[in-house]
DNA sequence: GATAGTATGTTATATTGTATCATTTCATAT
DNA sequence: ATATGAAATGATACAATATAACATACTATC
């Protein structure tokens, strides 16, 4: 079935995520330390952007410690190392595809469907770094999102 | 003096963004009350993004019955009309320009002084637009906001 | 196994934003 | 001039998001 499918490349898409965060972390010699690889499993566990309460309340279950600040300092630990992007337009989360190379995203958030989808566009990037130099003003760091409707829920 | 010509210039700004906020909700019956006008002059006090707490400590003194609904109704109704843009990645509010022309603003934000200037900009949303169409993804509205330093920063 | 640095636990609180219902104001028609 | 309905504001309570501060536990290295 479909379905099956879907799922087992949903899971597939966690396990690569997971991976290549373990990957990146040895190189740096940095410790994705069980919660932290929890969190991120957590957020990749959709695509939609996902807010801090809500990774909480999926997280007690099996860690009850769990407090505003154990998300917290997990998501600054993960967005500190490009393993999530956060969506200053939703305060929210979502995990970012390429993290071995150090980038800001511009973001596609549907607004129906609520998933996001992260491009990266040098052009983009160039066209706005361009413009503000032309106002005298030099780029350190871009927020770009976008909200609309995705190519499947525009078919639909 | 020089700071006396610069405080003149403020001023004159202030009354600039009310004479057009005053224009535009003539024209198009809206109710500019001494509550939003107020508001407005508030966020025209400078041009740093302002939170909505901040607005209402400053409202108080002279609105004692303000409370978090009295600012952030005033604030929907300015952004509503354009005379106001939120800053998503502050959750604070700056006063717009132009005010006549319905648009989204690139906002260049001055992580030394704090101002935030708004530009208009065809081609950059041109190219956001085309980028995002690339993606099968239709474009409803855009965030998009660099921080850096302003020239004023640099050349100090 | 001592130690220093990092990570997590714990509690409290700060900051930002809404829901809800009561009251007042305002434009318009009568 | 007043009745009326819509819009705006008052007032209270609360929800949602985020951080401060200090205590404890873990982990790598010596």
């Amino acid at each position: 079935m479909s379905s099956d499918h879907q799922l087992h490349d949903h899971q597939q898409c966690i396990r690569d995520a997971i991976t290549r965060a373990e990957k990146i972390c040895a190189e740096r010699s940095l410790r994705l330390t069980d919660l932290r690889k929890r969190v991120l499993e957590l957020i990749w566990n959709s695509h939609r952007p996902v807010g801090a309460y809500a990774l909480l309340d999926e997280l007690k279950p099996d860690h009850p410690a769990a407090a505003p600040p154990t998300i917290y300092r997990a998501l600054d630990f993960l967005q500190e190392h490009g393993l999530v992007h956060r969506i200053q337009s939703l305060n929210a989360f979502v995990g970012c595809d390429d993290p071995e190379h150090n980038h800001r995203g511009f973001f596609l958030i549907c607004n129906d469907c609520g998933n996001a989808v992260e491009i990266e566009d040098r052009i983009i990037d160039k066209t706005v770094d361009e413009t503000a130099a032309n106002y005298g003003f030099e780029v350190q760091s871009r927020t770009l999102e976008a909200t609309g409707l995705c190519q499947q829920c525009r078919a639909a």
